[in-house]
RNA sequence: UAAGUAAACCAUAUGAUCGCGAAUUAUUUAAUUUGAGGAAAGUCCGAGCACUAUAGAGCAGGAUGCCGGAUAACAUCCGGUGAAGGUGACUUCAAGGAAAGUGCAACAGAAAAUAAACCGCCAUAUUUAAUAUGGUAAGGCUGAAACGGUGCGGUAAGAGCGCACCAGCAUUUAGGUAACUAAAUGGCUUUGUAAACCCCAUCCAGUGCAAGACCAAAUACAAUAGUAAAAGACAGUUGCUCGCUGUUAUUGGUGGUAGGUCGCUUGAAUUUAUUGGUGACAAUAAAUCUAGACAGAUGAUCAUUUAAACAGAACUCGGCUUACAGGUUUACUUCUUGA
RNA sequence: GGAGACGUACUCAAGAGGUCAUAAGAGGUCGCACUCGAAAUGCGAUAGGUCCGUCAGGAUACGAGAGUUCGAAUCUCUCCGUCUCCG
């Protein structure tokens, strides 16, 4: 069970206070927020793609991972993952790599 | 057999493991059930539903447009009529009015809508190859389009001037609910454009679930009642005019933003059968409940020979339009090709 | 989800049925002057998309495709794209 972030403001704070860090594919934010558990978001723009069907399965995808992985992350804090055109028609093996190469640059992983 | 025409339908399957939304049950993490489309899309039409003082008067404005029917309604559908295309099955059509009025018709051409007369043709006169006057519109280039067409008669030359056939117009009769069709008679002929203004007939208040209703702390905000001030400027109300309403200060109580609940899925519903109708569709009976989220549920892995098109619900229906791999069924046509 | 607006040279744009848009105009581009050099400024000039070509010209082009009309950038319809507003 993954909790995510909800209202306009959660979104705003992790813009404009959060810290970046992306590759080819993804973006990444995050920010320390004031609970014990993590919430996460998914921003899929139409810039990636005209049709909602390819939009929402990348989302689905994503949120999948994100849902397997969140026990070993650090906890207390907000991530929000941008998609960006490349990672379009991409395989979820493919994503699966790109999105560990995210999280371990910033060392995020719990060992 | 081949080529084609029309209509209807299916269209990310099945199983296993993990995960998500909703409901129910037990009860606080378990079980069971269920969970995207034919277009959910575009938002192009028509409605339901909700709110707004749709108060009212006038002028604008918009939509539809052969006829009859269906429907809650429609720019939709069905059956006819007419026109165009195809050998044919069949397909396509915003298809009222141009003798109510106005506008436009570039260039070319003698002339572009009141008809007119450049080159011609003919007659007469003057005088020797031209001019003037009159008649005429058969022939001529142009153009998208030239004021009926073809033939014969006729004539100085010609002309619906006369006749025959054809086209068009009007009237009458017959058939049809009607659009219209057929026949007869008549005078002798009226260009095109209304997806130009317009005329005629019928219809139309606006805003869209981010509508809106209820609960409810603080601050902001709104509007209401009383009191005081102000009297012609501003704002709102339907695009405009008239009309109508409000404005500033202070006091009282009220509403109300963030948030929550509802609106939200039982409906012009679906399936089956019967009856009526050429058909769209309607009536009757029985059975069924079939997504309801709110940063927003359908994904991942493996197997099945391969898993693939266009594409993802957000108030709900009826249509239209556009996108679409592959496949199934039914009815029908044939100039031509082969048997 | 709902409501609108706009697509014309490289860019911003006029044109709103009629002699091919000589594609009006402006920026831009090029040259000269000024300057140590540049910018700004002043003066002057060129070409205007794509394809074919016998180098005379022809065809096609106003987001795309149909229709109305003798004739569409302009009128009508259907798509495509871009942008704005509504909590």
């Amino acid at each position: 069970m993954i909790e995510t972030l909800k209202n306009k403001q959660d979104f705003n704070n992790v813009y404009k206070n959060g810290k970046m860090f992306g590759n080819r594919d993804f973006t990444l934010r995050y920010i320390k927020n004031e609970k014990s558990t993590n919430r996460l978001g998914v921003v899929v723009s139409k810039k990636v793609s005209k049709k909602a069907v390819k939009r929402n399965k990348l989302r689905r995808q994503i949120k999948e991972y994100l849902s397997t992985i969140n026990v070993k992350l650090a906890q207390g804090y907000d991530y929000l993952i941008t998609v960006k055109p490349n990672s379009l028609g991409q395989s979820y093996q493919d994503l699966v790599k790109s999105l560990d190469h995210l999280f371990k640059k910033k060392g995020l992983f719990i060992n």
